[in-house]
DNA sequence: GGAGGAATGTGGACATTGTCAACATCGGGG
DNA sequence: CCCCGATGTTGACAATGTCCACATTCCTCC
């Protein structure tokens, strides 16, 4: 279907240039920032080729989110794979914040509520399985009735969760919040 | 300076009008969906009249912020009224995750990165005041080094924070958020 | 190897929006 | 009673998201 497999006729590979374009003008002036004219014309194409590419700025950002979900995804994976079955939530936690910190303006594009996953089925998926993951580290402890984690593990998560809000929102910074994770 | 006091001229109120109609744009609609324009047409007043109240669209994004954080601060205060010391905190979290799950965009524009209180002085005077009760309930172990509440009142604090982030993204609903607050 | 069609990119157009400048109107204080 | 500032209006402009018609490039199938 194509040289590459992933998308590349005339540009060599637009797809992915208007996510990193998109990525560059989402940390320097956050989401209003991204825009569609300004991502191709980094991209070195007209106002209009993104459009082959992404039906609306919305899915370019969630795109970008569905991006954020792998980097963070990764580096969970990371920090779990050298911890003690015992450590990984922790090891789990301070990934987390730790993406928090380094990319408040994908962290907020992911959990800012700016998207709404059920318009965005590639985003939902990546950000199910981030969730899936945390999940399973978070140990056996489910309840299925609630379709969801036990309370103690509830708990951690929004522990965790709300650490993060609090890093990426500059109200506290990384190294406090680490020191809560006991 | 006027016949109210509070900016009453030609329309009556103007302010007031156009920051409940943001509020109505932001709960239908969410944050792109708070217009200027849009704002003073439901106000019946000319696309230009608001530049007399607020000098940008974010500030009136910032007015309708700092509204959600009086109603905010007003709700705990009640609730903490009617509670014994000790309980005192709980109910301020309670009152919190009642605000995110029932004003949900509110929560979102307040905490959800898109306004720098840095760039309106109103907005960070009402955060600041709630973020100032909040450390008063969550007693006196205050770390003055760091600036900050100790640290079993910020784990505390990140805990509600993040359950309330749950909440307002509807990933858990507002009864299991509550249960887990011990 | 060449034709056809799909994938990709271009240019132009339109409505909406934020914002600025110039002008009109209203009301209270000198 | 008149003037001035507060308030509101009209007009304009640039940027943006999005649609449409058209051009170009590459792959596939005969």
């Amino acid at each position: 279907m194509s040289t590459s497999g992933d998308g590349a006729y005339h540009h060599g590979d637009l797809r992915r240039s208007l996510i990193a374009a998109a990525q560059a003008l989402l940390r320097t002036g956050g989401i209003e920032a991204v825009t569609l004219r300004e991502a191709a014309r980094q991209a070195g194409v007209s106002h209009n080729a993104p459009y082959r590419h992404f039906p609306s700025r919305e899915a370019l950002l969630a795109a970008v989110a569905a991006e954020g979900f792998r980097i963070l995804h990764r580096a969970q994976a990371d920090a779990a794979e050298g911890a003690a079955p015992a450590d990984r939530l922790k090891a789990f936690g301070r990934a987390y914040l730790r993406f928090a910190a380094e990319d408040r303006a994908s962290f907020r594009l992911m959990f800012g509520g700016a998207l709404d996953p059920a318009d965005h089925p590639e985003l939902a998926a990546v950000a199910k399985r981030t969730y899936g993951a945390l999940e399973s580290v978070a140990g056996d402890d489910a309840t299925p009735g609630t379709g969801f984690v036990g309370r103690d593990a509830l708990r951690a998560w929004a522990l965790v969760h709300g650490l993060a809000h609090l890093v990426a929102d500059r109200q506290i910074d990384a190294a406090e919040a680490e020191a809560c994770l006991s």
